[in-house]
DNA sequence: CATATATGGTTGCCATAGCAACAAAAAGAG
DNA sequence: CTCTTTTTGTTGCTATGGCAACCATATATG
């Protein structure tokens, strides 16, 4: 339970004062498998989800059936906040295991309703977390409204260098993953990131990349 | 302020519970004539904002300089919850009134870490605010990744049906802000809704769609 | 009522990017 | 080290949709 101190919901509190709270609200621990689901499309969920051990993704399914993996999540990760805060909404997304992983479940509404004075601190932090979800979310949509690949090649790519600092830094995704954040096909990218280099705007290899804009 | 107790972020509080929660927040009044700035695109702010009388409009700049009209506040609408519950984040939007508006101004740091104990409940209905404006955001994300300008609009009519209710609806958007909405040409637009009624798909006058999906 | 100003529709042109299919390189597995 | 499998790059074809320019209709304003 150490590693909670560390979870962004209970950011300021110390050991005894989260097993406090959670001593005031359901909570269970389960372990899934490699694959296994933990989360489907379309579920109405009343729990926050805490990733204790091992890695999630989020994925989705396109109407025409593709599968589309939206986020990533390791140790730590919370999901389902957003989801039991908006109350009554269905899930957007499917959790799937990645590997064997270890989930805590925390019951929303006992946690947010709760009167344990500490639960006011738990609700700041939750409030910080939902909201800059939303901003991650909000900047994704900016480049996607953007028309060219080009245009969003290079939005994403000065994000990142904003966020890794120096002109030189690698990006988390893979070809894969970057063209499905980005809302292209993956040759597509690749086509567009080979006209760059040819025209001096970036140099890469593998994941690292340079913008020279 | 009367009309505060129909404000979601004060869901379940009487008039004088919202007065005293009030009086333990820095809040203030102020008056803005048509077209004044409110919010600047950029500004880091620390305040939560209600249309008490009026409309806004968050407003964006894309890099070419292209304003895009992104949401629509009349009133008991929220802004600046999510900024300011985000913390540090500058404002991804300018607030701009529409004729004139009149705003209240709660200071965001001394609502939320007030000791008041309705301040619990505020805090609450601000994660389902928070969390729904997520939701919102969410569809429209999946929208703009479709690829094709008739699969977005059928996906976005087939949403606004299941809200409104009903194969025959109207829809809040104009030709230019659903194509700001869609991330398509306002002209393709308008292009694709005559194929897709010549195709027997829909019909349309004005604002009224009918769906025959 | 006439004029101005949004708002919506149409169309030709053509660059862009989706699609498909394949090649090359890198990473894993035996 | 060889054989798979994954990841990335390449390329031709073609439909799509951005762009621009214009017309039509509706709504506001004096």
């Amino acid at each position: 339970m150490k590693i909670l101190t560390e979870n962004t919901l209970f950011k300021g509190l110390s050991e005894s004062q989260i097993a406090d709270i959670l001593s005031t609200a359901y909570h269970s621990e389960k372990s899934f498998r490699d694959g296994e689901i933990i989360v489907h499309q379309g579920d109405i969920i009343n729990n926050i989800g805490i990733v204790l051990a091992g890695n999630a993704t989020g994925k989705k399914y396109t109407p025409e059936g593709e599968e589309i993996i939206v986020s990533y999540m390791d140790t730590n990760k919370i999901f389902g906040d957003v989801l039991s805060g908006a109350i009554g909404f269905a899930s957007p997304v499917t959790v799937q295991a990645v590997g064997s992983c270890r989930v805590l479940f925390i019951d929303y509404n006992q946690l947010l309703y709760s009167r344990h004075p500490l639960a006011h601190r738990v609700l700041q932090n939750m409030i910080q977390s939902i909201s800059r979800k939303y901003f991650a979310q909000n900047k994704r949509m900016d480049i996607l409204m953007l028309k060219s690949v080009r245009s969003k090649v290079l939005s994403y790519l000065e994000w990142q260098r904003q966020i890794k600092g120096g002109k030189t830094f690698s990006i988390d995704l893979d070809r894969r993953l970057l063209a499905d954040f980005l809302g292209v096909e993956r040759s597509a990218l690749s086509r567009e990131l080979s006209r760059m280099k040819a025209d001096g705007l970036i140099d890469y290899h593998k994941n690292n990349f340079t913008l020279f804009v």
